[in-house]
DNA sequence: ACTACTACATAGTATCGCTGACTACCGCGA
DNA sequence: TCGCGGTAGTCAGCGATACTATGTAGTAGT
């Protein structure tokens, strides 16, 4: 992946993660599949299980195992309270961000950069 | 700083200090100034410096030391092709990223996350 | 038996931003 | 005269993150 996103993803990345178990639950497998759909399609599978290690760890979710019919078992992550607090912190930082950044764009635009 | 914003800053500070220099050629104590003005209030000065001697290694920017009235000489950087180049690619990411997690964002609204 | 898909896990690497300290120059007021 | 505050830049060490690459297994279809 570019090197650009790469690092751009750091720390929205999670918060992606917590956003599509916020929408229902899913495990590993499942996410990056979720995420393709969602148009992050170069995001390895390598990456989601690490994460997801670290939000349990963390506990922001709930885990459940469940036999798969295809596979081994199914770790079925779940958002739990901890987990909504920390998504809505997410979406609080990445406003404030987000704001900021439109704010320095429109600057650049209207004050003409490239005449 | 708190975590959360620590590490969403990661690939975009450098961003944001390409599109101030693209504004107008700065050098670094008047670039953290400027971070304030545009809200980024708690961004540290050593990072800022950390940050322009990357983006001048990496040749991003031209460099004219400039004496100053006050203090030591002043190290005004300005945008080269490169850089703009470089900024060019950062509001591409940035543009692709924000819209994927402002159309999650959607999602989790009109879906409904806690009824 | 072989292949492909599903499903999870981990070791090693590189990058990034932060903290905290340090050097150095200037002008002003006590 | 001395110290203080503002200006200006530098650096070492740290923690957190995402990526790459690889490995382990179970199931289904041929």
């Amino acid at each position: 992946m570019g090197r650009q996103m790469t690092e751009m993803l750091k720390g929205t990345l999670e918060g992606i993660i917590l956003a599509i178990l916020a929408l229902q639950p899913a495990y590993g497998y499942e996410i990056t599949a979720r995420l393709r759909d969602e148009g992050f399609a170069e995001i390895a599978e390598g990456t989601v299980y690490a994460l997801l290690v670290r939000i349990e760890q963390r506990g922001l979710v709930d885990v459940e195992r469940v036999p798969s019919e295809k596979g081994p078992p199914r770790k079925v992550y779940s958002l739990n309270a901890a987990g909504r607090e920390q998504l809505d912190e997410f979406w609080r930082t990445w406003s404030f961000l987000a704001a900021r950044i439109t704010q320095l764009h429109d600057h650049i635009e209207t004050r003409g950069e490239r005449p």
